[in-house]
DNA sequence: CAGTGGTCTAGACCACTGG
DNA sequence: CAGTGGTCTAGACCACTGC
């Protein structure tokens, strides 16, 4: 509990500060500073030199659910109990939430309590993929019938170790996979994952598995996607790229470069998708 | 100062309620029971019922936008003024200023207030666009340059007047522009505008304009673009495209099909672009 | 220095959930 | 009914901007 320095004799139990005399909370008094005290005489003029309570809250919390404290699916304190917890007001845990909730890494469900995100019991599944039938309707085509092709281990090129932040020849999984809709095969798939995290993953644990690969990696690996990027392109097929998909060598199609992160920007997933878009369109909502 | 009926009467200005005495300023009393009394006799199991103070302060403060109240670009009264103007605590129009900064519709700026948002002079141009250069910087290729090839009244067909909202035949304006990169042609756009909100609006303005189109919007026919959706596809070009683009026929090409929507979500322009993605792509981030 | 948005607290009450 | 998140207020103080 010394996460901030001066809570530690500020906030001692009996007191009762009115807001007059409440402790300096506040003061410019970053917390790097309390981390490392005077080493480092650098960057004096670009410190942000200024991190409100509730983002500090905001991290403490992110570090418990990286530390797997509340597991995804599970709720995790109450708000009051965590204020108890940080020695901070309700509002201010409320806030941290807030924020952790709009990075949808948390779920908030008025009555019940906060939850930690999950791919698994997304009310709709595949919250990453964009792709929807031409109808707009997603429900209206039943769910993807999934085939694996491929799994194997094998050594990082160089492209794929610079996107997992690993060295050129570190292990890893790759993973080659068809999903069809209605029966037509619509998406192709090649996925890289980083050997350490996602050892013992095999096409039979691939195959057996129900629902969004994302949730096995939760509930098999503790690997839980918390954001991604995509770079989209138009490409042509080559010749086993139109086997699998069904197509002719001149169809265009969109090719999908994902890289998905865990906590703390951590990358854990090169994914590069083909997407046929006769019948089906990639969706984005511009703000 | 009637938008909501209890504060008729509860907020009149002498007294000054402590929390335990507090006007009920938030019973279930939707607004909708003020202003439609009880003729439909529907909906009495749908009806969300409850509306939050700051929602419908949220709704007054979109009412001034959409009437012009404040310009693109001008700042609106600060948070004691709406407070004071609205007969609301300061947080309450703090959350509701919240919400629509976070929608992109007003820009809070520390210690000098809080702005209507634009498209002009927003840090970078084309908040739209979401097309970068593959080194990621869109700094290092400079402006693009932009060349008019068309600017023409015409009527509406069945499919532009669906998604504008319009009747088949009704007056639209077409653009047809290309975008240029380093001197190459990169992207080539479609664009149709209900000819109303748009009358006068020839390929001179365009050309004179200096500056993403949507700020023009703004400035001259006080349309402000909000939000828009996009649906993308792989296509080949036609030959008009290969020349405007200088592709080949074979190349693959990204289609863009935009609804760009002013507020009230009333669409306000349909787009159809043609990306060349052979030194650019697609940028998007899943969260 | 005044004015603005940003943070924090404390407390009251409401809406929703489930036992 | 108790427990949870959601709303609202009031007031104090901080950080930032510009005169």
């Amino acid at each position: 509990m010394s996460y901030i320095r001066y809570d530690v004799d500020a906030f001692t139990p009996p007191v009762r500060h009115s807001p007059a005399t409440r402790p300096a909370a506040l003061m410019n008094t970053p917390i790097a500073f309390v981390e490392q005290p005077a080493s480092l005489a650098e960057a004096p003029a670009s410190t942000p030199a200024f991190s409100p309570l509730y983002q500090q809250i905001k991290g403490l919390i992110l570090q418990s659910l990286q530390a797997g404290e509340w597991k995804p699916g599970e709720s995790i304190p109450s708000e009051i109990d965590l204020a108890t917890r940080f020695k901070v007001s309700q509002g201010t845990v409320r806030k941290a939430i807030d924020e952790l909730a709009a990075d949808h890494l948390l779920v908030r469900r008025q009555g019940k309590g906060t939850f930690v995100a999950t791919h698994a019991e997304h009310h709709v599944q595949y919250r990453f993929l964009k792709l929807l039938p031409d109808n707009g309707d997603p429900n209206s085509e039943g769910p993807a019938q999934r085939e694996i092709i491929d799994c194997k281990r094998l050594r990082a090129s160089a492209e794929v170790a610079r996107a997992l932040a690993l060295r050129s020849g570190d292990a890893v999984l790759q993973v080659r996979r068809v999903l069809s809709f209605a029966g037509t095969p619509t998406i192709l798939e090649d996925l890289w994952l980083p050997g350490g995290p996602f050892k013992g993953l095999t096409s039979d644990h691939l195959n057996e598995y129900h629902g969004p690969m994302y949730a096995l990696f939760e509930t098999r690996f503790g690997v839980r996607m918390v954001r991604a990027e995509e770079k989209i392109r138009a490409v042509l097929p080559d010749e086993r790229q139109c086997q699998l998909l069904q197509v002719t060598p001149g169809t265009p199609l969109l090719s999908v470069e994902r890289v998905a992160y865990t906590y703390n920007d951590a990358p854990m997933e090169l994914r590069r998708g083909l997407y046929r878009t006769d019948t089906h369109h990639y969706h984005n909502q511009l703000s």
